[in-house]
DNA sequence: AACGATTTGACAATCGTTCTCATTAGTGTT
DNA sequence: AACACTAATGAGAACGATTGTCAAATCGTT
């Protein structure tokens, strides 16, 4: 259906991706990739964080202040995140447990087509100086 | 320090919260208290919503698109929701597995000054019609 | 009733994000 | 390599939730 173009800009978005750690928004990405001499319009960049998203190429969560993050992932499965609220930095994190209880929490109640979000934000260890 | 006067309209904010069940965003309150012919503000509204989240009278917390939503909650320790994307309708769940998992992670790699976020949304059964 | 400080309300401003639409540039085909 | 077709881009406007501004209204106290 959607056929993906590989744009120089698209090629570019995910190349700053591989390269940055840990979570950022779209607005840092783009401004990353302007410093690095990459002429690229901030539309474009968050066109292509939200379809990399969608195709689940990156990891996507929201912050305290509402802002969306983003990160290319290393695992393909579901999992969570710690995050620092500084630097960006992230534990990739897997809670099989709270899975599973937010299931059965879900269900037992009779909810249907349920979503859950649930991150970890502090400050790391480098940042706490 | 903050003196806090019992004006009319924070009154029919506190009001509202106690009539409606599970959460609701700052405009929906508005909104409702339009409808019920009290006169206020937007504004006030958001300003009372957001001082009554600092005292910890309501509960607040943000949805899947980022919009922050506010409860009167009943218990005063902390807790989770189970809400309804639909109605609102919300199932207060307590974690303290969860709670604690979050906690150990953290330490576990040197994060201090951790919040966290778990929260689980879905259509309720009504909705689901 | 009068006072002084806090709140209010209408509206402007902000911030992140999405939309619009004319222009540009991948990609498959001659 | 030149074409054609269509998706992707970029600049800026638009948007939606929220916060700021500031004169006017209101609360609680004297």
């Amino acid at each position: 259906m959607a056929e993906q173009r590989n744009t120089r800009q698209r090629r570019a978005v995910k190349g700053v991706l591989d390269q940055l750690e840990g979570f950022h928004s779209a607005q840092e990405i783009h401004e990353f990739l302007r410093d690095s001499g990459e002429q690229i319009g901030l539309s474009t960049v968050y066109r292509n964080l939200v379809s990399l998203a969608d195709a689940n190429e990156v990891d996507a969560l929201r912050n305290d202040e509402g802002e969306t993050l983003y990160r290319r992932c290393s695992s393909g499965h579901h999992h969570h995140h710690l995050v620092c609220r500084t630097c960006g930095k992230t534990v990739e994190v897997d809670g099989p447990a709270a899975e599973q209880w937010a299931e059965s929490i879900a269900s037992a109640h009779g909810f249907k087509n349920v979503s859950h979000t649930f991150e970890i934000f502090g400050t790391c260890e480098q940042c706490q100086r």
